[in-house]
DNA sequence: GTGAAAGCGCTAACAT
DNA sequence: ATGTTAGCGCTTTCAC
């Protein structure tokens, strides 16, 4: 059983080979009666199109390149798996596929391309999270329309797909305000991050909103990367110092765990003695004591709404670099309490 | 800048296109000179064969489709997203490219297979995990490929690589009797799943070694499947029973992890109380709480092997059903201890 | 050792 | 409203 190609269908249906391309495009010149007769054929002999000739033709591939860094991909929360899969349900419904590949955090200028680049394989390029600066400025010799998803390299016209971090960190303090806390922590891994800093402005927001003033001594924004060590080691220097503080708001949810694992250790409960929210809403409700209260991103709304951003600049109905903000949403759960 | 193809090649190097074709497949009947010339030009110009023109030719498309269930992609513990990442790194070695799809656990006949599949985008299947009977029955149909990962439907010949999960069980259980433990539970989700099934085969082996008789109250196969609540069912019927255990041998860390959530619960602490051993490595030593031992599969191999499998059954290196299994690895942390 | 030419399946411009 | 035809970039057979 060969595929069966539009000669086949032509030969079938009685009609010549662009009639039937006509029809699979839907062309309103072919008459109503042709169309059907065609397109009863195409079932019949279950013909799909050729994607090879199509992009010979064409000149598309219709694949999009999806790029990350390995330790994103790879981290223990699910947080790119989730965009990732949006891309690939979004795709579905255009006609479209993803390539995935993953690129090293620290690209060095021999480092190769991914493939799909040189290959000229895909039509358009997702890149979530931070890549390599050398990296991006390699990718954007190709000409490739590129969306971003979550990381917007500073000073870059690019379309993307964006957490309202802002929002999103106003919450959560606000959240730890109205349950009675003044003196509340903020960690944060590396503040140059954009997400992080925005999170962090939205802390700032919310505080002097409620007229609270800023205390320095309870924020912890030197660590290299928000993970679950440097949550540990972030309540190790604010437990240390001898400050009073009743609550934290970590940047992640992974920082919050790991700030949480501390408190353990020092014999401190959550949330009886310190509250703690974090966010992303990566840990699932039932697989961390206690239940972590957080802010929620949809992340596969985030893959979704990229693919389809891609999709539209690829219909040319787009240009420019538009720029789609996700809401986020508070979740209450466990570790935040009343003071 | 529009990509050069093999006649802006062949008029740089002074060949014709064939030429310039027998290069790129170092075909031997070219002189060394002329290869050396049109090698160049290929540099110079950046040449890459376009994949649509090959794939028409050829009527190879290059691309791997990649099956699983959406929960098996989604969920917490990133198993599947390892060895996802391991044939993408192998497809790169081989110029593949892995399209990733993710189907409803629940398959009804009615829905639609996988789009590479209905578009013969390509060459073959690689299927991770459990996929719905009716599914595998379709796909079947098609002449592709297929090789699964760590799961293969029973009576059915196909290639795959999987997990030497006897052997596995047998090192996690000899484990906890060097310890001293003989009051060994066993706790497994579906015992219908192969993999648990050969888990547990190798803890009755290695009981029966010790010359340890097996103790049905301490065995716990009925839970629906091996998540980290249904491991918190466990240890709560296990717990409840009034039986007199000392170590608990999970058939995967969320069900250990499940496990040791009701123990604190109950004030029994891990592995002064009861010590327990899971079984995948997918729990990085420092996110919890006393840090897993172990088995450590190479989720990542696993991939790559898969991929190599792939790779040589199209090249028509490989007929039949070769099978591999990926060792498997002890370790020791802190969550078992001497009795 | 190298070139000419046919053809892979499709799209789109142009005829009819 | 439908058909004819010229390529898209490549591989491969067959000449030379």
């Amino acid at each position: 059983m060969t595929n069966p190609t539009i000669k086949d269908v032509a030969k079938k249906a009685n009609v010549s080979i662009a009639t039937v391309s006509l029809v699979v495009h839907n062309n309103r010149r072919i008459s109503e009666e042709t169309k059907l007769r065609v397109n009863e054929a195409i079932k019949k002999l279950n013909y799909h199109p050729s994607r090879s000739a199509r992009g010979l033709v064409s000149r598309k591939t219709g694949n999009i390149g999806f790029i990350l860094t390995n330790d994103h991909f790879l981290r223990t929360e699910p947080f790119y798996t989730h965009i990732f899969i949006g891309t690939e349900f979004e795709a579905r419904e255009n006609e479209l596929f993803v390539l995935l590949t993953t690129v090293n955090s620290s690209y060095s200028e021999n480092d190769s391309l991914p493939r799909f680049i040189l290959d000229r394989s895909v039509d358009g390029i997702i890149i979530a999270g931070k890549i390599p600066s050398n990296l991006l400025e390699k990718l954007s010799h190709y000409k490739l329309p590129i969306v971003f998803i979550d990381y917007l390299p500073e000073n870059k016209k690019y379309p993307g797909v964006f957490v309202d971090n802002i929002c999103g960190g106003k919450l959560a303090t606000e959240h730890l305000i109205e349950l009675g806390h003044k003196n509340i922590a903020f960690i944060g891994g590396d503040i140059e991050h954009p997400s992080i800093k925005d999170r962090f402005n939205g802390y700032k927001q919310a505080l002097s909103d409620a007229k609270i003033s800023l205390n320095k001594n309870i924020i912890e924004i030197k660590e290299e990367y928000p993970g679950r060590i440097n949550g540990y080691n972030a309540a190790k220097k604010l437990l240390s110092n001898g400050n009073s503080l009743t609550a934290v708001f970590a940047c992640n949810d992974a920082m919050a765990i790991g700030f949480i694992q501390y408190l353990r250790e020092k014999g401190l409960k959550v949330p009886q003695d310190i509250s703690v929210i974090g966010f992303d809403d990566v840990v699932p409700e039932n697989s961390f004591e206690p239940a972590l209260s957080t802010v929620k991103i949809s992340k596969m709304e985030m893959g979704v709404e990229a693919m389809k951003l891609m999709s539209s600049i690829l219909k040319g109905q787009i240009s420019g670099n538009k720029k789609i903000l996700v809401p986020v949403e508070l979740v209450i759960r466990k570790s935040t309490n009343i003071i």
